[in-house]
DNA sequence: TTCATTATTTGACCTAAGTCAAATGAATGG
DNA sequence: CCATTCATTTGACTTAGGTCAAATAATGAA
């Protein structure tokens, strides 16, 4: 999986620089303070976020209870998927987790250049896979990984995470109860 | 959703004759018989089905065990997906579930053709970001709906479904056991 | 038809994980 | 430095869904 992210990041600096100088053109940084957030539910998610510096979460709301979807670290994309594609609502809310910093890209700034530079149509198609592949193993880990398995892996993956993320967004992020991660924790 | 599978279906039919005769030349018509494979785990993916008429599932095995990922009918397109974007085996078996006729375009005739027509490209591209939202879409009801709310939404989706398909394939696409999809039907 | 094989149902019991409630620990503003 | 609020742990109990085994359909080839 980690070599397609190498493949993205070649063909990016490999881009002739007409069409670098359009990407970063389209392109702003921002800061954010830990807690704040990026998108909210409802609003029509206009703007893709590459993650250069902090933590940030995509989560929604179920009775109440909140549901984190994915968690970002440098040099992920944070977007509302659906919502960027559709130009919809989301349904879901991007936090800032720590202070951050992160490149915005326009989402119909980015349509336009796409036709320019074709090149573009096929960075973003890759990242597209990119994503659609880590949902595939995402499923795939909760179809044959119970809560334990789950934990240890995502420790395995992100052994940073512990340290900076509330437990809370933990548990909800591995699809299982507060108390439940206490206690596969305590075991250890 | 459905609305976004339109968006794609109008782009196709808007495509300008070249780059339309471009992709008919890189696609081939063939009919499979029920139970037959169109995809072997450990094969390669080398190729892309367009379902013309009939039923195909993939699925992989886990400890011995079936799990259907997804279920094909008229019109969906059926790969396994990493297997496709990264030119790796499947760990996916792609099977027809009744006989079918589909019509499958080779990965490398794909992949430069894109580069030819860049409308491909945003073509591959709808059709990823489609895929992806089912997937995200997928994750979402297997958080938040019971065996009981995912079997009523899938008959719902696809009434046709029950009569051709065997109750272990809906079972394992539903992630839940032959017997407790068993108990679902009876209680209705 | 009939037998054999496969698909589905039903019953009894088990288990991973959830819920509710209360206790303890850590962190932060005043 | 205390008080209040938030984060985490622990305990007791519940539950959705799994497993294993056996009983019925249903299907299909001879």
């Amino acid at each position: 999986m980690n070599t397609y992210l190498n493949k993205i990041n070649d063909f990016i600096t490999r881009l002739d620089p007409e069409t670098l100088t359009a990407l970063k053109a389209i392109s702003v940084e921002k800061n954010f303070k830990k807690g704040n957030f990026l998108l909210r539910q409802d609003e029509v998610s206009k703007r893709s976020y590459w993650i250069e510096k902090g933590i940030a979460r995509k989560y929604y709301l179920n009775d109440g209870k909140e549901i984190t979807t994915e968690l970002y670290f440098d040099n992920d994309i944070a977007v509302s998927f659906d919502s960027y594609c559709l130009q919809n609502p989301s349904r879901e809310f991007i936090q800032a987790l720590t202070d951050i910093t992160i490149s915005q890209t326009d989402f119909s700034a980015f349509q336009k250049a796409k036709q320019q530079f074709p090149k573009l149509a096929i960075l973003d198609l890759m990242m597209t896979e990119y994503y659609a592949m880590w949902l595939e193993n995402r499923l795939f880990q909760f179809h044959t990984m119970d809560a334990t398995k789950r934990y240890n892996k995502l420790t395995e993956d992100h052994p940073h995470i512990v340290q900076n993320i509330p437990l809370t967004v933990i548990a909800s992020y591995l699809g299982i109860s507060l108390e439940t991660l206490s206690r596969i924790r305590a075991k250890k």
